[in-house]
DNA sequence: AATTTAGTTTACGTTAACGTAAACGTAGGC
DNA sequence: GCCTACGTTTACGTTAACGTAAACTAAATT
């Protein structure tokens, strides 16, 4: 079963999107399936790439933000001409992330103030 | 100097925001600066409600999504028969960016790898 | 007095990321 | 032979979050 195919209403609702959707994403470029006929089908590489497309979509990125970063393990960029600038690119977006989850930290440590303060307005009722 | 106050300029420079962007926000009833005359005069919590905006921006929250979370904290909603359904909106609210966290720890990782790759390729070309 | 600097309102424009609808093709089941 | 399910293309519509420009005010500076 190693290479099965998708659909694109199978993909769709794996991923909990329309359609209109995953089309959408074709049409600006960002995955490419093959066609039999007139139908689109979607490799196991194709579904990790809509996989993760949405992955950066939960946290903030635009699509095209989404493929670049996908695209920084595309061994095309392997010549050692680049090798440096990939390697800053790299270092950049990883700043991004961590500044990210440090928004995300402070976020829910407030969030675990406001929950003790209603556990405790509970309890102080009783 | 305990309660100083700003212009709008001052607080779009100090976010990296245009003031049209603060504008905005109050135009979508987020926040309420007072008026001195005509211009807008923004206090220490004006301010700190502007920059949690923000924070949320960052991870991807629309500007709604933003308030409602800074709103958690408001002491309004701490009448018993509300405290139930608050700590169920906490819940969701944490769960949400307990999930957007793995997505970034993951994203991390990723470029831990690449950045490894790139090394290795630097050193192999010596 | 004239200009510069910061602020204001009003209003139309823009981009991303799809939604929605129309109009059509095709393969399988009753 | 027709319906149903799933697929297709084309195209206009929608929402969020501002950008941009025009036309004006008010204070401060030269």
């Amino acid at each position: 079963m190693t290479d099965r195919s998708y659909s694109i209403s199978e993909l769709a609702t794996e991923f909990g999107v329309t359609t209109r959707t995953i089309r959408f994403y074709e049409e600006k470029g960002l995955i490419h399936p093959r066609r039999v006929g007139q139908k689109r089908l979607y490799s196991p590489s194709d579904r990790v790439r809509i996989k993760l497309i949405l992955r950066g979509k939960r946290i903030g990125m635009t699509l095209q933000e989404s493929v670049e970063v996908i695209d920084l393990y595309d061994p095309a960029h392997n010549n050692r001409s680049q090798l440096h600038s990939l390697i800053r690119t790299v270092q950049e977006k990883r700043e991004r992330l961590l500044r990210q989850k440090r928004d995300i930290e402070d976020m829910l440590a407030g969030l675990d103030e406001v929950q003790t303060l209603c556990e405790q307005g509970l309890k102080d009722a009783d």
